[in-house]
DNA sequence: CCTTAAAGGAAAATTATTATCTTCTACTAA
DNA sequence: TTAGTAGAAGATAATAATTTTCCTTTAAGG
């Protein structure tokens, strides 16, 4: 269970069953494209304008609630924005875990090889998820 | 200098001056999106279609012969297909190099955590290039 | 050369995203 | 509580991005 309202307005975005529903949808399922969430939402409101889902994205993702996740060869998905992690994405099926790995280790090699000051690293690895393997 | 013709062929791309020059751009730019390779190739061929930047970027990237590199907050760039590499990207002037690190670290840290058979990790590092950070 | 499969270019068709305008609703301050 | 207001929703149009179609031209092999 989580407090949806309570999050929205710590982010200083005014609470509407429409924003209420795109967190629960993105607290539920984890990662989501902007067409998915059109075609879930729908289901709640059958009137809901697909340009909402991209206002409300857009206006999350300003604030950092959201975080885009851009995927080789497929669609950005969207997140609620939590502490640092990769993903995992299936090349089969689609479907995107999160996980926690050390980027630390990149971080210093970087150091020795490049002037850039690093500020974030998005990792993102490919592969077969348990179902697919089969 | 590169022999852009030699290289089409052995990917099976038939060799015309459009995908001669797109792969020249490439070569030399290191990694450009849709609209900068279009703009650059219409000083050379005025008549250019945008949809032959498209196709023809599409056609490389499905032998496998250019990579479409997905860049937080920007445009998805392409680059000639090479040895396995990451990117650092700057957040202030966009600017994007190749880095060479090592994700076996990574790897094995997956194998742990999750079920995933890994075939593939794309790392990008944003930050500040050495010029933007004065 | 000649033939042919495939590429280029123009334009149309799709798809994705943003803007505009009106109506409605969440929040604030009395 | 209620009235006022900023901002959100919905409808629709506009714009941007990408793909496809169709016809003409061209690269490559025989």
């Amino acid at each position: 269970m989580m407090n949806s309202s309570l999050l929205l307005k710590e982010y200083n975005l005014k609470v509407t069953p429409q924003r209420v529903a795109i967190v629960e949808e993105l607290y539920s399922n984890g990662h989501m494209n902007i067409d998915e969430l059109y075609k879930k939402l729908l289901e709640k409101f059958p009137s809901i304008s697909l340009a909402t889902i991209y206002k409300n994205v857009n206006a999350m993702v300003e604030k950092v609630f959201l975080n885009e996740v851009k995927i080789p060869e497929a669609k950005s998905v969207y997140e609620l924005a939590k502490e640092e992690h990769s993903h995992l994405v299936c090349s089969s099926c689609g479907k995107i875990e999160d996980i926690t790995i050390d980027t630390s280790v990149l971080q210093s090699s970087i150091k020795e090889e490049s002037a850039f000051q690093i500020q974030n690293v998005d990792v993102v690895f490919s592969g077969l998820c348990k179902s697919c393997q089969k």
